[in-house]
RNA sequence: GCCGGCGUAGCUCAGUGGUAGAGCAAUGCCUUCAUAAGGCAGUGGUCGUCAGUUCGAAUCUGACCGUCGGCACCA
């Protein structure tokens, strides 16, 4: 039988700016599902990438003082080293400005919409800022006038291919109502439906070559440049070819609606499979502020993990972040969660295992459980942990397997098995089993961690895990 | 402005009609295998405010206050 397929993707990640602290959240939700899903035996394909066209990153790259070609190899390189630090386990990273794998595949999606009937040119009436050198909203608006410059923008006219968004609007709504694309969590979904009340209207995917040249150009027509939907998109297709649907699409809430509305109407244009989840995650804040450059709180994930290292910063976006809200990032909160749980938790209770099995010679191989109530938690820890992961419960899945540690430190005060008794090998022994377990149940999550209690236990040599701060 | 969420111990939160809970922090005691770690016990709350339904409300209803989010071309 062919094993099950399981593909998972994260957000491409937009580099006119370097990675920060949100970003591993999401890079960091995702592994520790694709890493479940391999354990489950499932054929997995995780991807993730970066997001490189657009004017805002020709302005970044204007600023750094380089050409954008450079400075997106650049950023975008910071953002691989992301993952390596992370320790992720994708498959693939995919870049847009990869012109054998995505311009082609980009180009080939458009002539496909076109095809359909679903792409025509339009006049697109917009407000422009002569000293933003840019389409503005009525958002950047304050008394009619551009919230920076200060003019008022002028109307202009310029032509855009338009997508018929509109024409798929109640089909999109339908099927977020029935859950063919499920949304996490239903809050998010919510947002959408009342959205989708109104219908959609059509959204232009493109922009003429003269304003913006850092991108595809549109299949048939040089004088224009694909937006970013139709190309950013399209990384789900290009950066895994043969694997859509994808199972799980993981963002963050700042780019729900383009995954929730234009994608699926895209993708049913296209005749392709929708996503079966797209899981939403939350913001972190920085002592409740928005994370953000003006305040100069931007978290920087290299220095917290140079500092920490990696499985405890992981541990923390997993256990103190809640899954699909905001959660919050102090250095505090960190040092508590890593002093509490890692520390005084996890790490101790290695620590005394370990140094008891090797004073008494008990070898880990010839252990067996004979405590009943253990046995039983772990196997009910277990169903749990994965139930938990199957609705994106991260910080429960936790908690759960830290009540085997709580259990255990609860067990060895009752036993003291330090002091010689006829008993003392066989507690050890289920003490011994019981830490197995948990690094084990520990892989998906923290699999550096994990691993290193398997050698442990092995060499029966204690080595601090999580040096207490 | 419209729509939605939230407001419970110092902090983070669980708890959808029947005598207020957990973790962290703080306090006392016990213990020493262990990373000054572990265990036990206490302390700690008029459950945002006001009114209503009910024998009985943190839990249902309404109003109000506070807070956060969504309301498409910045991604």
């Amino acid at each position: 039988m062919a094993r099950k397929k399981f593909y998972i993707t994260t957000s491409i990640a937009y580099v006119n700016a370097l990675p920060h602290l949100g970003y591993a959240l999401e890079i960091v939700q995702a592994d520790v599902l694709a890493r479940y899903h391999r354990i489950l035996g499932e054929d997995v394909f995780f991807l993730t990438g970066t997001d490189e066209h657009g004017a805002k990153v020709v302005k970044a790259a204007e600023q750094a003082g380089k050409i954008p070609e450079d400075f997106t190899d650049m950023v975008s390189e910071k953002f691989r080293e992301l993952t390596r630090i992370f320790n992720l386990s994708n498959d693939y990273f995919i870049r847009t400005t990869d012109r054998e794998k995505h311009w082609s595949k980009v180009q080939g999606v458009w002539l496909k919409l076109l095809e359909n009937g679903d792409i025509y040119k339009k006049k697109y009436k917009g407000l422009y800022c002569v000293g933003c050198e840019a389409f503005i909203t009525k958002k950047d608006l304050i008394d009619g006038r551009c919230r920076i410059h200060l003019k008022e923008p002028e109307v202009v006219e310029e032509e855009n291919y338009f997508f018929r968004l509109s024409k798929y609007s109640k089909n999109i709504e339908e099927i977020l109502k029935k859950d063919k694309i499920k949304i996490i969590p239903a809050s998010r979904k919510n947002e959408m439906l009342s959205f989708l009340k109104d219908g959609l209207e059509d959204i232009s995917f493109s922009r003429p070559r003269k304003d913006l040249k850092w991108g595809i150009p549109v299949s048939d027509d040089e004088t224009q440049t694909i937006y970013v939907w139709a190309d950013a998109l399209i990384n789900y297709l290009s950066g895994a070819p043969g694997r859509w649907p994808a199972d799980v699409q993981c963002i963050g809430k700042d780019i729900q609606k383009f995954h929730s509305l234009i994608w699926p109407g895209m993708l049913l244009s296209l005749g392709l499979a929708l996503p079966k989840t797209i899981f939403v995650h939350g913001f972190i804040t920085v002592a409740g502020q928005k994370m953000s450059k003006s305040l100069g709180n931007v978290v920087d994930p290299f220095e917290l993990i140079k500092k920490y290292g990696t499985d405890a910063v992981r541990y923390f976006l997993l256990r103190e972040i809640p899954p699909t809200e905001d959660g919050d990032f102090t250095q505090e909160k960190f040092e508590g969660r890593y002093n509490a749980d890692l520390a005084s938790g996890l790490g101790n209770l290695v620590a005394r295992v370990i140094t008891m099995a090797a004073k008494l010679e008990i070898k880990n191989s010839k252990t067996k459980i004979t405590n009943k109530n253990l046995k039983s938690l772990i196997n009910k820890t277990q169903k749990e942990c994965y139930s938990f992961l199957d609705g994106f419960e991260f910080n429960e899945a936790l908690m759960a397997i830290w009540e085997i540690i709580s259990w255990c430190d609860k067990y060895i005060e009752k036993e003291r098995p330090w002091v010689e008794s006829k008993n003392q090998k066989e507690v050890i022994g289920n003490l011994l089993f019981a830490v197995g377990e948990i690094a084990k149940l520990l892989e998906p999550f923290l699999p550096k961690t994990s691993e290193k209690i398997l050698e442990q236990l092995k060499t029966q040599k204690s080595q601090p895990l999580f040096p207490r701060i």
